[in-house]
DNA sequence: GCCGTTTTCGGCCCGACTGTTTTCAGTCG
């Protein structure tokens, strides 16, 4: 309802800019900050939370106490769904779309094409024929490129780093990073945002202009320039000096409302903060500007993790000191979900896996190839044990690596598992998760994934929700059911490091955070290469604020194994 | 629409690029 006022009132107020706006965003901001339930809150209560006035407070309740809100409705009968559609054209603002209404009388899609076909957009005041050539090209790729227009991660990232690369190799590049959405490490990002630090940036943004995944160049100037890639993806890239490189990552990276917090402290200390750099106001001054951490600690605060800067409480807790020992891939010890060629998906041998795994210096790991049930590629017993005798005669070879030989078992739709309970709990370490029946209901979903926590073969619930980002939704769970589950049995709860993945997803890790769940970040690699992703599950872990003791894996091998011993004697 | 030990009115984050202007408005991030 918030954010559709805030939708709305942009256009009625015809300012992406209108303080009422921003006040519809921070009061959403605050509510979500709250993540509790609010349909029973009394007006005074509402207007305790941070941003909601009583205004807002007012509306709310009419909201659950009536099921509608006039004002809203009202806004929705002078901005109807072919209009809103219309303000997703890039380029198109809500002054230029009022003008084009109360002048050409164009009131969807159809009736812009018309208008610009017969070149009647040209006609009106602050608009050209270039106007309309440009409003005309971005009707065309409106699929591919509206303003919500999401790509996942999966895709987004592999693109960012192979720019970034390409941009470090330039002599007169110093330093270049990914910024924005990605560097917050969101699951899906809305376009590419890199900086680079160079003295020359003019030879910079012409370099990138002509890479070759520019399909088009959008805008082109002396310090900025974006493109957009075959696939419609939006790149821009930002050039500042190599001293203003601190503040110009901190900046791009955002999140917009995390950066106004930061600017609000600014502002209180008579500074101004903006891409160059933290300055004094009034003699231009520079506080600091080079590095993050010098910014941050000008502002009196603790460095925040960047998948952590989205005004949830992080800049508060900071200015504490109170914000989460995080997990960094330095601490992690072992891998715990792990397949080889056993699994018909496995695409690198056991004794491959075993080896990299060693050289990325773990002391533990646990081989999980698919349990039987698995259509095509799960593994039979006979061939789970020959696979635990080749792992036990390896293990002389590595006397660093605690070696484990577990099983990815399924989750049937009723929770049961493969096997009998007697092979089972013959496994080191057993990760159970759901592969199939995605669509079954909400109470037959968390019904199945707590009786598989209840079985004490059950190290830790693989891949919490089955979804793949962009793709297929995951499971309809009650997620505070859930983690109750798990804190109750000691069941851990995987932090899935697949990019296609990040399951479970952020906010379900943070809703666990006053609880005593137990984590895991494991890879699920099926490639030896895949082994490095336990990076993105570190970034998974710290956008939910998970807290390092709290991650079975960052354990040393004895307390890991006395904890997941103590699980299967019950 | 919200907010307040500089308070109940007057602020509210800041700058690049484009196109249409002839100094700036609109859009975007």
């Amino acid at each position: 309802m918030l954010r559709e006022l805030a939708e709305l009132t942009v256009l009625d107020e015809q300012n992406p800019q209108s303080f009422r706006v921003r006040a519809y965003e921070n009061a959403f901001s605050g509510l979500q900050r709250r993540g509790d339930e609010i349909a029973a809150m009394s007006r005074a209560q509402l207007q305790k939370i941070d941003g909601v006035g009583k205004s807002t407070a007012d509306k709310i309740r009419e909201y659950f106490d009536t099921g509608r809100v006039a004002k809203l409705e009202a806004l929705r009968e002078k901005f109807p769904p072919a209009l809103v559609q219309l303000s997703k054209i890039p380029g198109l603002g809500p002054k230029s779309l009022a003008r084009i209404r109360s002048e050409l009388g164009v009131e969807n899609l159809d009736d812009l094409r018309r208008a610009i076909a017969g070149q009647q957009l040209r006609e009106l005041p602050g608009f050209g024929a270039k106007s309309e050539e440009k409003l005309a090209a971005a009707i065309e790729r409106l699929g591919l490129t509206g303003k919500d227009r999401r790509t996942p991660i999966r895709d987004a990232l592999p693109l960012a780093r192979r720019v970034v690369a390409a941009l470090e190799e330039l002599p007169e590049v110093a330093m270049a990073r990914y910024c924005g959405s990605l560097r917050r490490f969101r699951e899906t990002i809305g376009d590419i945002d890199i900086v680079v630090a160079t003295a020359e940036p003019e030879s910079v943004m012409q370099a990138f202009a002509s890479m070759p995944m520019v399909s088009d160049v959008i805008a082109r100037g002396d310090t900025k320039t974006s493109i957009l890639t075959a696939s419609g993806l939006q790149v821009d890239l930002r050039a500042v000096k190599p001293e203003q490189f601190g503040a110009a990552i901190l900046y791009f990276t955002g999140s917009k409302a995390h950066n106004i917090k930061l600017r609000q402290r600014a502002i209180e200390r008579g500074w101004t903060l903006n891409e160059y750099g933290l300055l004094d106001s009034e003699t231009g001054r520079v506080i600091a500007s080079e590095t993050e951490e010098e910014i941050y600690a000008a502002l009196d605060l603790q460095w925040i993790a960047e998948p952590m800067r989205e005004n949830t409480g992080e800049v508060e807790h900071s200015a504490d000191g109170t914000l989460p020992e995080l997990v960094v891939l330095s601490d992690l010890n072992g891998d715990l979900h792990v397949h080889t060629s056993y699994s018909g998906d496995g695409r690198s041998s056991l004794d491959d896996i075993v080896a990299r795994a060693a050289s990325r210096g773990y002391a533990y790991l646990a081989i999980t190839d698919h349990g039987e049930d698995l259509a095509i590629n799960g593994v039979s017993r006979e061939r789970l044990l020959e696979q635990r005798e080749r792992l036990r005669s390896l293990q002389d070879d590595y006397p660093d690596m605690r070696l484990l030989h577990g099983c990815e078992l399924n989750i049937a739709p009723d929770g049961g598992l493969d096997y009998d309970q007697d092979f089972r709990m013959q496994f080191d370490w057993c990760v159970a998760a759901v592969h199939s029946h995605f669509e079954l209901p909400r109470v037959q979903q968390t019904e199945r994934i707590i009786k598989a926590m209840q079985n004490p073969a059950v190290n830790v619930i693989g891949h919490l929700s089955g979804r793949y980002i962009g793709q297929r939704p995951g499971i309809d769970l009650d997620i505070d059911a859930v983690l109750e589950a798990a804190a109750e049995t000691g069941t851990a709860i995987e932090i899935n490091s697949a990019l296609k993945r990040l399951d479970a997803a952020s906010d379900v890790l943070r809703r666990a955070r006053d609880s005593d769940v137990t984590f895991v970040i494991s890879t699920d690699a099926h490639h030896t290469d895949e082994l490095t992703r336990m990076q993105w599950g570190t970034l998974q872990a710290t956008r939910g604020w998970v807290a390092k003791k709290r991650v079975a894996n960052t354990w040393t091998v004895n307390e890991f194994l006395s904890w997941a011993n103590d699980r299967r004697a019950g």
